[in-house]
DNA sequence: CTGCATCCTAGTCGATACTG
DNA sequence: CAGTATCGACTAGGATGCAG
């Protein structure tokens, strides 16, 4: 989400290896390893198309900020497609996924997914783990 | 992967939802969009056991205090089975995925690949949002 | 309504040094 | 070898105020 170490230009002949430090995949891997991120993909691929006012209140405690900031990144990786009414006052701005936002969106749901199922054992398994 | 605002305490009648700010599977969440504990179950997942300096080099540019911070994340999260041969010295102490860790190692691998296999991908639209 | 610019604090994280 | 403790730089992220 923000400057992380030089890694290494893309060399088509080089595999990708996320384990590398240097391999270039670890700055998108950064992007993505985020909670708002992984929660506004959930959202747009929930909803198809929402605005930024419906975002804020579909992503639950997110400030405009972090909406913001999290919308122009997604948008910068080509994750999400943002357009604007230009003839609307107030403003009208649309957020969707892209084609490749859809694809990841659609990687992360089982995240997403397992996590809600499992919940309940994590929380058992902190307390058993804090009791100790 | 720290303090986090507070969440309600589980609820059997109601049904997990991870967009809810007050959900306790946002808790859990945290826990995960984090890019180190990806590339742990990623490395753990792969290799099936490793011992703590095997881990460090894994894990390309990961600090000591990273790593022992993110294994005790996920030891305490009940992903993550630490295991110590006192009767060893130097010690020898094996980390290994427990059943729920090889769970949701298995839900992020697809996140991974992904981010491998799209990385050249999102280099461009970056590169093209920069040029606009 | 949809943002960006600022400020400010709490927390993150690396480096280093030290222990069993 | 496998950590922990501490310090200090940096950053994330909420709050607020202003603008198109």
């Amino acid at each position: 989400m923000a400057a992380e170490e030089q890694s290494a230009s893309i060399d088509p002949n080089r595999p990708m290896n996320i384990l590398d430090a240097l391999c270039p995949s670890r700055d998108v891997l950064v992007d993505l390893a985020d909670k708002w991120v992984l929660l506004m993909l959930a959202s747009l691929r929930e909803s198809g198309v929402q605005r930024y006012s419906e975002l804020q209140r579909s992503l639950g405690g997110i400030s405009r900020k972090m909406l913001s900031q999290t919308l122009r990144t997604l948008e910068r990786d080509g994750l999400v497609l943002r357009t604007v009414d230009v003839k609307m006052a107030p403003p009208l701005v649309l957020y969707e996924l892209t084609e490749l936002g859809r694809e990841i969106a659609e990687e992360t749901r089982a995240l997403c997914t397992w996590t809600e199922k499992r919940t309940a054992t994590v929380y058992e398994a902190r307390a058993a783990y804090d009791r100790r």
